[in-house]
DNA sequence: CGCTGCCTTGACCATGGTCAAGGTGCGTGG
DNA sequence: CCACGCACCTTGACCATGGTCAAGGCAGCG
């Protein structure tokens, strides 16, 4: 609501097309490299594209020929199953790196809809390639990128196939949470760039569940909702009711 | 039950340890090489692991230092929670590769258990990163495995969070159905491996669930079932289960 | 000012979880 | 070789979580 919790406040005019003095260069490439290497990592970015909000970053389908860093904005990716049923699979945020699910098949295998006005530097993935024949701690980190994604998507599992409705959104309040501090955020306060529907649909629950998860969190003095600004007033408890077991 | 659905079938005796003659070549690394880069990829594989039923192939916090490609056996992967509930979250068959989920942060992130004696073949991941970097046909390949996966558990949170138990049961038979398909096994007979928590761990349903839809398609003719042993009596309806709109 | 999209809340219900009892088949040891 | 024990599976009865349906509220925007 208020300007300072408001996620990401980045001053595009300000930016340059490198990523050498990109401001969120640590999220989303290597650290470590010399001037030299630094020059030619700014050749994986083809250019920038803007993506205003409710647009399709890409589609199903298309044909895969980059990934995409994320410079500002948020984007739900989801799959759409033959009988048209949609399953959310990730929230991105700036500095985080997507279209990955298109290498096995050379087309995407998802979609990417921008939540809020958003601008993505395009890395076409045939240049992270060859560069990355090149430049070793760019191998790694591609390597990296995509083991990531494994994991956060095998912690999704377990979300979705062990945890209980409210166990789920206080797991993912604490995940956004934690990511947005990453980025110089606060860590108690923030706006969902989401409706409750995307949010259930994430979580494997339907909008009147994330709805009425939010009353009790509320009720019970661990958050205060007002629409899609969030606040926790008792992390831990937050903490307690995502993992019983600990205390 | 019989010989010719058993498993994998494939006699160890007859084998060489080089990916250059090995009969899953075309499963778990790319095609189109010469002789001379074939002679190459023979160097990514260090050696041979026998993983006996029940034993751990590596365990989650075990340092990173391998991928392994399975050449006979079947594995299942587990995360767990702090709070101990625990959640396969893949089934691995012969030429499949795991590991992955070690890259991000140098330390495997789940379990993998051998379901029946197994035996991998063990690429130290260094090698495989030294060697990609030289054949652009390896680094294209081992870019796909990852996306591969991460496409997998795109469809397995579609499953988790949009699908009733019979349609996760049915979809669950259908995908081990056409992967042991492809390795050239019966397109409507199987042996599970693996017990009916394991299946429900898999599918975020508890074992009863699990044996009740197996006993519902059972009774609907559409599968034989005896203890591990299941025939498909009626591939389209068990599709139509699993996509009810097709029709 | 009224429309629209989103959110909240209540009442009821269905799916699948829980608990319990018993069955099946296999491996091991006598 | 048989018997026992164990691990796994099946089935039933009951129950809880979260889904469905419906009504109404709120906020932003044209």
């Amino acid at each position: 609501m208020n300007g300072h919790i408001m996620q990401p406040a980045l001053n595009l005019e300000t930016i340059k097309v490198a990523c050498s003095n990109c401001n969120l260069r640590e999220l989303c490439m290597p650290v470590g490299f010399n001037v030299d290497e630094m020059k030619r990592l700014d050749e994986v970015v083809e250019k920038r594209r803007r993506v205003k909000q409710g647009e399709l970053l890409f589609n199903s389908g298309d044909t895969f020929t980059s990934l995409y860093a994320i410079r500002t904005g948020f984007f739900k990716t989801c799959v759409t199953s033959e009988d048209g049923r949609e399953q959310v699979t990730g929230f991105q945020m700036a500095g985080e790196i997507i279209g990955m699910d298109g290498i096995v098949s050379d087309r995407h295998n998802c979609n990417a809809v921008a939540l809020e006005d958003a601008e993505v530097c395009v890395m076409p993935f045939a240049t992270v390639e060859d560069l990355s024949r090149e430049l070793p701690a760019l191998q790694r980190h591609v390597h990296k990128i995509m083991s990531r994604e494994i994991v956060r998507e095998n912690s999704v599992m377990m979300l979705l196939g062990n945890m209980r409705a409210e166990e789920r959104l206080a797991a993912f309040l604490l995940n956004l949470l934690q990511r947005l501090h990453a980025r110089g955020l606060s860590q108690s306060e923030l706006v969902l760039r989401m409706t409750r529907e995307e949010i259930g649909s994430y979580l494997g629950l339907k909008l009147e569940t994330v709805s009425r998860a939010f009353s009790k969190f509320s009720e019970d003095g661990i958050i205060e909702v007002k629409q899609r600004y969030v606040k926790v007033l008792e992390p831990d408890a937050l903490k307690k009711i995502f993992n019983p077991q600990t205390y």
